[in-house]
DNA sequence: TCGCGAAATTGCGCCAGCGCAATATCCAAG
DNA sequence: CTTGGATATTGCGCTGGCGCAATTTCGCGA
């Protein structure tokens, strides 16, 4: 597809310890793809034919039970490798990746992995990586789960999306893509009602900003408080 | 240490794809080590100076959060390469490994790790491979803490003990080592004293069998539809 | 054999957070 | 501008499962 230059991914973690030469080789093997707002990169199933660096964008990763119910898994920013199903001998994809705003790919076909990782041994260290740290991202996220509480859960949540896309504004930190309570929710393991509640009270308290689809912190320090459990706020306790 | 003969080693995963003369000298760099019941392999926090196979026993992985909660992670069964910490670029181990029995495992030194991939790419595979089905299960531990109930969750976790660490006896899949409620607990997010209340009623319905330390699944297909939710059992219903 | 400490059981009360539902608000398409 | 659908807010009642605590059971070491 369209010509993507070296200058563009030459500092991208999948392309780091090669040489130029070897870039552009890499580099020529692989379809730059646009994916508009709200389509599918891949779905949960199907087969794992492609493996993925995102130039642009932001996608969210959700996975469905086989009862219906969702989750989201993650958000994947610009730079990070993705996909790589098939480096971990899985056939099809484990879950579905849906582009959060209009987003670039670069798309290997799956079968070159064998040959590249062979030619060129980072591309595995990279995916081991890659892979490492999402095991522990998600485990963390399943000590998250056991033993705190949603509120703490849902400012860990923002705190790390906060991290990983936030936009500096006035106000304070901007989540840098549309996401919803329904997402939140779905991160944390609630409902968006009560992440809409929770929400609400932190606005009050002037801890975020709200919106449609749209999420401020202005006052990380006290979400990081709040994150620890070294203080429970006053979601319940109406004002009087 | 003591010599660990080729035949006891050729078919782990580790050793796959190696020729027996590989597989020799990839035995010669590492030791076998024994960790009696209760002692640490290595933990949290420590340097990540070796990483490891499991020739025989088990081990019960722990991760314990700042604020002093503990989590169990997984088991390792014999046969599995675990401890590789290093090949995800972390200096130091995440999680705590203790072995729930008497156990014995290979120990490489980690600095030995890039030189070894080199040489050998088919451990690179190995351990993304591992790597990639870990992060499958801890996947499949959120989804299930986000959209199952405890009594399902406890039902799943039981299920997959039994099929990783599974002994027939007559009445049933016996958990092939010793855990404790509290274990159980630790694993699906809740208290001992919830899991101790599910196995009471579900002993009462034939069910499981239970014990001190020791759990033996009676009746996996019904244990199979409470973990997907098809019949919710009676732990809250007194009988009357 | 006895005694101690770890493991397990069980009753009771409570509350965080869910389910339900009504309403409000916003955005995009026509 | 209007309409319809997605998103968000909020009140209310209920309950699953936790916290607390008393008691029992079991296995191991002396």
């Amino acid at each position: 597809m369209a010509a993507v230059d070296r200058s563009l991914v030459a500092n991208l973690p999948m392309f780091a310890g090669l040489s130029p030469a070897e870039q552009d080789e890499l580099l020529r093997e692989s379809r730059s793809v646009r994916y508009p707002k709200g389509s599918a990169v891949f779905e949960q199933g199907a087969e794992a034919n492609r493996f993925f660096t995102l130039l642009h964008g932001h996608l969210r990763v959700e996975k469905t039970t086989p009862q219906g119910q969702q989750s989201v898994v993650r958000y994947v920013s610009a730079g990070e490798l993705f996909g790589v199903a098939q480096a971990m001998n899985l056939t099809h994809y484990p879950a579905t990746a849906v582009a959060a705003v209009d987003s670039i790919a670069l798309a290997w076909p799956s079968s070159s992995w064998q040959r590249l990782i062979v030619k060129y041994p980072s591309l595995a260290a990279s995916a081991l990586q890659t892979v490492g740290s999402r095991l522990q991202d998600t485990q963390a996220r399943v000590l998250e789960m056991s033993n705190e509480q949603v509120e703490q859960r849902v400012a860990h949540a923002l705190l790390r999306l906060a991290k990983q896309a936030g936009k500096k504004v006035d106000a304070g930190v901007e989540i840098d893509f549309p996401i919803s309570r329904q997402d939140v929710a779905e991160m944390t393991g609630t409902t968006l009602h009560t992440v809409s509640r929770i929400l609400s009270a932190w606005e009050s308290e002037g801890l975020v900003e709200g919106g449609r689809q749209r999420i401020v912190l202005r006052d990380t320090y006290r979400l990081h408080n709040l994150a620890e459990g070294e203080e429970a706020s006053q979601v319940h306790k109406r004002r009087t």
